[in-house]
DNA sequence: ATGAAAGCGCTAACAG
DNA sequence: CTGTTAGCGCTTTCAT
């Protein structure tokens, strides 16, 4: 009887209604990913992590970029609601949100955050150790003799700046030195800006052997400051990036740069939303979970000329 | 008696269902939007575009991106019949795979094609004319003097290859000319391939002077193999690319290149499927609409030496 | 003007 | 094992 039923649902091309599943098992199926305009390989990346946890099965993912969060968190909240999600993944700043965690809270919308810097305790968190991996970096130009050191700072709202430049502070003070405060500039991660700042730190007297930039697109935009000034990469002036996205690879010279396991957090990030969603809840937990991060020393750096 | 509800509503945070609205609708207002690992920025531009007409607003973005298509049409047909979807915003190639059209066709579900290359008078198309693109770097090199050109196609599978390809042969034609067919290889617009085959081509002798690559990335790939090679750019051979990706831009030097109106088409295709489904079928004709492209003369080419 | 009821397509619980 | 029914939350229609 059953195959009888079902080879005549073969027949007909039946396809059972999702809407009418969704109704009565009170669930969409409807993963959530809020973003704010980022690099679009660092988009791409949390996108692929999620969607291979998804597996292309019974969970199907719905993009929300949402610009300036922070101004107005209660907005990004109601078109969260609307869109009737059962979980949603928070990209930064989104996860950064008191009043967007408290909204979700209230309405019992679950969600997982990527690489927040507060409230570390509010819910499935998945992060990185951005103050090793601003270390590491920061040892590394350290290590190969460089004292004069430039600094761009990604866009402040997005708390990863903070962290990482902890981890230069620290580096700083392990080897003996500190930051020089002249030579830290202020980006918001795009490549236009960055090249700006780059600009104005390379004409800095004296000049900084080395920049790090905290993310790719700066450190690349760097780099064409500085042979749009005459200067050679490393030679002149090492740069080092972070994220190790395509463009640190496609960049010539190759970049030195820190790989966020951008891919690998959302996956953790949809598995323990997932988890959470099914009552599975011990999956959940431990609530928070940090991704290893990785130094890649390629052709961008070299002990200073001097 | 209306705004006594509506307050009532408002006071306690009350969401309609919308399963229950999708139920009776016969709607989920979900958008599908499908591809096949390419370059993150296309991706990206492919879903602020149709986002952008989406407006986050009654209509969702669903992302489903399904590799090798080519070998299991079937298969995608499956996942996207069983998403639920109102429409789906088809990418390359699956935008060219008769059989998903024909089950789409069959199960009602609507759709919209992105740069199709076959079948053009089938369901709503949104094109550019990828010939006149491919005519007018082609036309450029060749008036910058080049003679000795070499030719990395993309894809085979994704046809824009062959458009692009069509699009030489007449510039080439035109000028008295013709492609030296040892000078044509194949990628598969990815960087990796891209410089492997860039090597191939540079190594040739009499080396060619100038590099028409069917994609952004293929084109820094072959800047990359240049420069392995002791090759400066534009003075030793020239290069140009495809796309307007944002790497065209951060490298060096800057790409020549055809902006593809991503963006722009990927508004357009959502904007007549979103018609369709809403029944103003007025809109969604002209079935066929052709997005102009434009050529960006940068500093990757120049004269030959010679 | 307000209220009542039917039904969208499905699943789960229960009766035969 | 098969068949029937109630009800998920909403909108639309019809009656009051």
């Amino acid at each position: 009887m059953r195959r009888k039923v079902k080879e005549a649902a073969v027949a007909l091309d039946y396809h059972p209604n999702i809407a009418a599943q969704s109704l009565i098992a009170r669930r969409s199926y409807l993963i959530g990913l809020t973003y704010e305009r980022p690099s679009p390989s660092y988009v791409v990346e949390l996108q692929n992590g999620a969607l291979s946890r998804l597996e292309n099965g019974r969970y199907r993912l719905v993009v929300l970029p949402f610009n300036h969060v922070t101004s107005r968190p209660e907005e990004l909240g109601k078109l969260l609601l609307r869109a009737g999600l059962d979980g949603v993944l928070l990209a930064p700043p989104a996860c950064d949100q008191p009043e967007l965690l408290d909204m979700l809270e209230r309405q019992k919308l679950a969600y997982a955050r990527i690489t927040p810097h507060r409230d570390l305790h509010r819910g499935v968190v998945v992060a990185m150790d951005e103050v090793a991996a601003g270390h590491s970096v920061a040892a590394h130009v350290l290590a190969l003799g460089h004292r004069r050191v430039g600094i761009i700072l990604g866009d402040p709202s997005h708390a990863a700046s903070k962290g990482r430049l902890e981890g230069y502070r620290q580096a700083f003070a392990e080897a003996g030195h500190s930051i020089d405060p002249t030579l830290v500039v202020t980006g918001d991660f795009t490549y236009d800006i960055g090249y700006r700042v780059a600009l104005d730190l390379l004409r800095h007297s004296p000049r900084p052997t080395a920049i790090l930039a905290q993310n790719d697109d700066m450190a690349v935009a760097a780099i064409a400051a500085a042979r749009d000034l005459g200067l050679a990469v490393p030679t002149d002036v090492s740069v080092a990036g972070f994220d190790n996205s395509e463009v640190s690879r496609t960049a010539w010279p190759q970049l030195t740069t820190v790989h966020q396991p951008v891919r690998e957090m959302a996956w953790d990030a949809a598995n323990r939303l997932i988890a959470a969603l099914d009552g599975k809840d011990e999956l959940a937990a431990p609530r928070r979970r940090d991704h290893p991060h990785e130094l890649l020393v390629r052709a961008s750096t070299a002990p200073p000329a001097e």
